[in-house]
DNA sequence: ACAAAACCGGATAGGTCGATCCGATTGATA
DNA sequence: TATCAATCGGATCGACCTATCCGGTTTTGT
C-alpha cells in the first residue's frame, strides 16, 4: 500500500521513484508551469529550479533535456487543446462550435506564453504531444468541413489557416505580454469576421502543408519574452528587391 | 576635393573619418543589412563582422552598441516606411491607398525579419527612428480618417489596430521564415477583408494607447530566427535548443 | 621618407544558457 | 539501527552573446 512500492499493480506514472524524488518531480512541473506561462519557453532551467526550490541538477536528472520538461509540462494542456476540438465538434451549431474553438484555443495562448509557443512549434521527439496535435488537427478538418457545409464558414477556408491564426495570435500575445493582456481578443474577432461566409474576396493561396511543417520545426530554438535590460535594437534592411521599395 | 579632408565644407555625414575607416563603416552597414534581414535581430555582431570582412572590434568602434548599429541600418528603412504612408495619402482612392499601405508595410516586414520586429518595438534611444515612427503614425491616423469618410473602412477601426496587425504579421513571418515565405499574404488579405465596411459585428475594445507603447518597449530583447534551419545535424546531443537566438 | 595619430582585429572579459560532474545527504530495507 | 543505493544541489563545462583591451598595421600631413 505504500506508494512507490515496486508492485506491478501500483500507481502507474511514477515507476518506483523514491518519495523525495517524486515530490520534487511534482514541484518541478508545478514551478515550470508557472514560469513558462509567465515568461514563455525562453525561461531558463535555472529560473525553474529556483522557483521549485530544487537544484538545477535535480531537474536535469528527471528531465534530461529542456524539451522533455516542456513536453511533460504541456502534456495536459495539449489534452485540453484536443478536448476543445471535441467540444466544438459536439456543438449542434457548426459555426458556433468553430468560433468557440478558436476563442478557446487563442485564450489558451494568451493565458500561457509558453503554450502560445508550443502551438507554433513541433517537437519531433515528444511523440505524445505530437500525437495530440495531430488528433486535434484531424478534428479541426472535420470542424471546418461541418462549418462550411452549414454555410457559416467561407468556402476557401483551409485548415492551414488555423495554424496561421495561431502564429498571428502568438505574435500578438508575445508582443503585448501583460502590458495589453486583452489585445488578442480584438485581433481574433477580426479574424473570425474575415472567416465568415460569404467571402468578400478571393485569397492568396495557402502555404503548402509541408512548408508549414518545416516552419514549425524551424521555430524551435528560442522564444523571447523574458530577458531584461540590455535591449538592442532591431533593424532591417530591405535591400533586396521585393515589394514596393521607395525609390 | 579629396574626400575625407578636414575641410568644413566637406561632405557631411562622415566627419573626418580616415578613408579606410569610412570604407569599413559602409561595409559594416551593408553586411548588417543583409544579415539582419536574413537572420533577424538575433543575429550576432560576430556574424555581421564575418560577413563584412572586418574584426569585431571595428564594428563596436564605429557603433558602440548593437542598438546603434541597428538604428543606423534601419534609418532608411524607416524612411521608406514613412514614405509608404505619404504615398497612400496621395492616392486618390482612400480605401485603395489604405490597403496599399498595409500591403507595402507588411511586405517590408516579410522581406526583412529584422524590420518585422522593428515595427513592433520602440527604441527610446534612437530618436531619429522614433521620429519617423511618429510621423508615420500621424499619417496613418489621417489615412484611416479618409478611408472611413470614403466609406471603405469600418467605422470602429482604430489606429492601434494597425499596430496589432503588425504584431500579428510579425508572428507569422517570424514563425514561417523562408519555409513559407508567402504565407503572410493570405493572413494580410484576411485582415483587410475584416477591415472593410460594413462591419460584420462589433469588436472588443482596443487596448489603451499607453499599454501598447509599454508592450512595444517590453518587446526589446531578442528575436529568434537566428539559427539556421537544418543545422545541428552533427553529433548527437544538444541538437535542439536555442542558442542563438535570441534573442 | 617619416613620425604620429588613427585604425585594425584577435584575444579576452564578463554575462547567460543548457547540460554534466561529484561529494554530501537522505530514504528504503533488513 | 545500520547499510547502501538513490537522490540532492552547488560547482563546473562548453558554447554563445555583447563589449573591451591592446599590440601590430595603415593612413595622413609634412
Amino acid at each position: 500500500m505504500n506508494p512507490g512500492r515496486p508492485q506491478p499493480s501500483d500507481d502507474i506514472a511514477a515507476q518506483s521513484l523514491r518519495s523525495d524524488a517524486e515530490r520534487n518531480r511534482e514541484r518541478i512541473i508545478a514551478a515550470a508551469r508557472g514560469v513558462f506561462a509567465r515568461d514563455g519557453l525562453g525561461a531558463s532551467m535555472a529560473s525553474v529550479a529556483r522557483e521549485a526550490g530544487v537544484g538545477i541538477a535535480t531537474i536535469f536528472r528527471r528531465f534530461p533535456t529542456k524539451e522533455e520538461l516542456v513536453a511533460a509540462v504541456f502534456a495536459d494542456r495539449m489534452d485540453s487543446y484536443a478536448d476543445a476540438v471535441a467540444v466544438a465538434l459536439a456543438d449542434a451549431d457548426p459555426w458556433h462550435g468553430f468560433v468557440g474553438y478558436i476563442e478557446t484555443a487563442c485564450a489558451m495562448q494568451a493565458a500561457d506564453q509558453g503554450f502560445a509557443d508550443v502551438l507554433t512549434t513541433t517537437f519531433p521527439t515528444a511523440k505524445a504531444m505530437e500525437k495530440r496535435r495531430e488528433e486535434a488537427y484531424e478534428g479541426m478538418v472535420r470542424l471546418i468541413g461541418r462549418a462550411k457545409a452549414a454555410g457559416g464558414l467561407r468556402e476557401d477556408f483551409d485548415p492551414s489557416d488555423l495554424v496561421l491564426l495561431h502564429m498571428a495570435n502568438a505574435g500578438v500575445v508575445n508582443a503585448c505580454g501583460d502590458a495589453a493582456p486583452d489585445a488578442w481578443r480584438r485581433v481574433v474577432a477580426l479574424f473570425v469576421q474575415s472567416f465568415a461566409a460569404p467571402a468578400r474576396a478571393t485569397l492568396p493561396a495557402s502555404p503548402a502543408h509541408e512548408d508549414l511543417y518545416r516552419a514549425m520545426l524551424r521555430a524551435g530554438p528560442e522564444v523571447p519574452g523574458a530577458t531584461a535590460p540590455g535591449r538592442t535594437g532591431k533593424s532591417s534592411k530591405v535591400a533586396t528587391d521585393k515589394a514596393g521599395e521607395a525609390d
